[in-house]
DNA sequence: ATTAAAATTTAGACAAATCTAAAAATTTGT
DNA sequence: ACAAATTTTTAGATTTGTCTAAATTTTAAT
């Protein structure tokens, strides 16, 4: 353990690594195994193995031979600053740049990577703190607190349930396009009018329009249901 | 020569290099030398001559060993897409972030290697397409065309000439904390008023208060002359 | 409980970018 | 013009991050 493991001192590399490890552990609560880093970033199992014995040295991630490899706080707490200036930059590219949300990501996965509290803090400021990125998903504040916003899959609602749509769990940029070239966006009004039995895909009524969507497009679409007492 | 040397395939490294050989090869117009890249860049002799041969190789300089190098026409307009970048992220952070000019520097630095031709024009655009940064420093347009401003030091300048401040040539954060500390900043009218023949030291009058600067102080001033006919 | 399959790690190599120390070329001083 | 000083380059080593191929450990199957 180091006595000053700063973050201005940490490569774009090593950055990458803990927002993937930080990524693959919230979904099965457990231990990340070598194989999935290697595939979500393009490379080896190997490297991998190389880079988490580093990061390990770092006190970022808990390692034991062949047992996977979970963050520590030091890591986890780094990988909330890297997701908040991810997130922040996505915004004001959206807001303030006018890009399409297909189009952020490229962008904001290279400005992630700039060290400078005064840089991040004030576009915060600037963009008026904002909660949620373009997909949807929440931005940690400064000091990488945040709350996952209360919100279901469109796949796993009743029929005849309503609310606003306000993420996407796929945020890649052909599910954006397609979303685009359907009208559906953050803010509409969704509600699941029928489901389909033999293909489990909807009927939907989308501000006010009606149209079919497959099972996939509603598994990766969430809402907020309605508050309807 | 390669066929297609495409500046999204620099390094980081490859690009400060570039940018350095530019400012070097402003000043003097011949040949810029190993030592003095070295120097600026807090590096080794060995190394730039290493680097150089790379760059070289990619047809950004020409290089004969133990005779200097100079730009291409292909470095040249890699090299004003970089300083382009790097001021018009200094406008940003003066204008919409509430930098003062001394902290704008170091974060620009890191800014400029992003890579995205939308981000960079969609900032211009933002930025209300500007024609200077923060320290009076012509910006690049997207084709790398700019004009230098018309402008002179004000130590260069006889008693009783007047013009408005447009610039600073030594643009460290101590000179500029230093012109903060006294008042002068980048719109003030100024105007010679006496010049200490035993130091060079200057009286002048900036914007209707008297003051007394130093000789050095007066060779990093830049101003525009009044066009009093 | 063994064995086969899958996952993970080690060993050794490589490219980029840097360094030190030594050699080579150029410039300068007299 | 020639020796001395300076500048530049070469040679060889180092660090980071990656790779391939082989070895090891864990997991799964019969």
């Amino acid at each position: 353990m180091y006595f000053c493991v700063n973050k201005y001192l940490m490569t774009r590399s090593e950055e990458n690594y803990i927002k993937t490890i930080f990524h693959l552990g919230r979904k099965g609560t457990q231990e990340v195994a070598t194989n999935a880093i290697a595939e979500l970033m393009e490379t080896k199992p190997s490297s991998v193995t190389d880079m988490i014995k580093r990061l390990s040295e770092k006190d970022l991630v808990n390692y034991k031979r062949y047992q996977g490899v979970s963050l520590t706080a030091l890591g986890n707490k780094t990988a909330l600053g890297i997701i908040r200036k991810h997130r922040l930059w996505e915004v004001f590219l959206v807001e303030k740049l006018d890009f399409s949300w297909d189009e952020v990501h490229e962008v904001a996965e290279q400005l992630e990577h700039i060290k400078s509290d005064k840089l991040i803090d004030s576009l915060d400021r600037l963009l008026a703190f904002p909660k949620f990125d373009p997909h949807g998903d929440p931005i940690p504040d400064k000091n990488g607190g945040f709350k996952e916003r209360d919100r279901e899959l469109l796949s796993e609602v009743p029929i005849n349930t309503g609310g606003v749509c306000v993420g996407v769990k796929d945020s890649s940029a052909t599910f954006l396009k397609f979303l685009d070239k359907n009208g559906i966006a953050l803010g509409n009004q969704i509600k699941v009018m029928e489901i389909e039995e033999f293909d489990g895909s909807l009927n939907i009524e989308i501000d006010g329009r009606k149209m079919q969507i497959s099972h996939v497009i509603a598994s990766n679409l969430y809402i907020k249901a309605n508050d309807d007492i």
